[in-house]
DNA sequence: CAGTGGTCTAGACCACTGG
DNA sequence: CAGTGGTCTAGACCACTGC
């Protein structure tokens, strides 16, 4: 009767009321219910539809907080997280230049290299959770700061959800990718992980980074994730790291 | 009057009752009053010391569990975070296989290669505080999985906090490093900042880790503090990422 | 000023651990 | 069983925002 493979031998049997609300708002989140940028109902609010305290409600809250589905504001209420504000530009770009900081460095120049939709390769599909053989997009990019070309990036996003981009309307945006993603096309990602290695470039690559063959650059490899934990993008990048480096803070 | 750089310009002028009882337990915690994997009082004992609720007492031990220096456990209590428990190996180690999972993976096999004091060069000096010249510990180890060596460590550590460290007392300790120079030393790291590069190895390097001189390596710079933010630690770790990779998580 | 999130309390009860 | 952390409540008051 044992099963070590297996978390949860008994039932859980238990859920906190807090997790409750939370899953509640989540649902919420999910469904659209709230755009991103705009305000969710107050507390108080809340707590007198779900009957419950303010203080259950704000537990719920402060969770979705911490998972920065949500921002709060003292004095204005909790809004919906979005890209789509100048606060922090990249906030999942962790490359940072070896002198200065990123304020100084500016906003970088991008060239959107092409765009287009093919199908998906054994690999694409998998991480994007898709069969092989469904239709992509693919975008390829190149990051420059200061005129010198610094991140090379190939994107994969999944035919349906992403129908009618193209490399003009990218061309013509402003600001992070993501928040494009999030008001044109409704999508919102909230998490992503990446694999990190070492590499050298191929022909192509180091002709489009304009680096010599030989020198070593970093490979991001990175799934981002909506709400709902479903991937809905495949990004690698390949990052010079003669005069940046990829910075993480570990707890 | 104005003062661009500083971010308070006004006085702070009010600090919740709740992160001053934080402030006092961290100040306990710094001065070693209860040690690694030892319990702290309980909430309710504290809230008697200091006079507020349970609830407020709660709120600080939350933020002091969240920032990973205190561990709750429902039942038995609240014990102060330890290197040195069989819990998770390595806990500032991202390096994951690409097949299998690091428990499958076990244990690496370690190697010290050179444990020697030194001055500190002008770098390091600065990364750890010091001025240059000043006395340093210098270790010099390979990780090596399945018989295969896949991480180069160089440590630079104060050498004051560590008198007394020897290659001898190295080999002869199990399990993290980081547990040793806790039970040892009576130093804990608690947090970690690390600059991820892609570079090539020269001859020496290329021949502890058996590589080709050619293969890029992933470059990990970490300097690692103890409570009050002081750094105790810097180290340059050289990874193969041939056969695994650096793992991140971003929310 | 009213409305928001943020703090604090006192007390009740629940879930988990160990003797 | 007593002691621990974990949840929940109801209500008071504080700090901040915008009108």
């Amino acid at each position: 009767m044992n099963n070590p493979t297996v978390l949860e031998v008994v039932t859980p049997s238990f859920s906190p009321l807090y997790q409750q609300i939370k899953a509640l708002i989540l649902q919420s989140l999910k469904a659209g219910k709230w755009k991103p940028g705009e305000p969710i109902p107050s507390e108080m609010d809340l707590a007198a539809r779900f009957r419950v305290s303010q203080g259950t409600v704000r537990k719920a809250i402060d969770e979705l907080a911490s998972e920065n589905l949500v921002v709060r504001r003292q004095g204005k209420g909790t809004f919906v997280a979005t890209h789509a504000e100048h606060q922090v530009q990249y906030r999942f770009l962790k490359l940072v230049p070896d002198v200065g900081d990123t304020d100084a460095e500016g906003p970088a120049q991008r060239t959107i290299v092409d765009c287009k939709r093919q199908r998906a390769s054994a690999d694409v599909a998998r991480a994007l959770a898709l069969r092989t053989g469904d239709s992509v997009l693919k975008v390829r990019r190149v990051l420059a700061y200061a005129g010198i070309p610094t991140i090379l990036e190939d994107l994969w996003l999944p035919g349906t959800p992403f129908k009618g981009l193209t490399a003009e309307r990218l061309r013509a945006s402003r600001g992070p990718m993501y928040a494009l993603f999030e008001t044109e096309f409704g999508v919102h990602m909230v998490r992503a992980k990446e694999k990190i290695r070492a590499v050298l470039p191929d022909a192509l690559q180091s002709k489009l980074l304009d680096v010599p063959a030989g020198m070593p650059l970093l490979s991001v490899e990175r799934v981002a994730h909506t709400y709902n934990d479903a991937p809905m993008e495949l990004r690698r990048g390949l990052y010079r790291t003669d005069t940046h480096h990829y910075r993480n803070e570990l707890g």
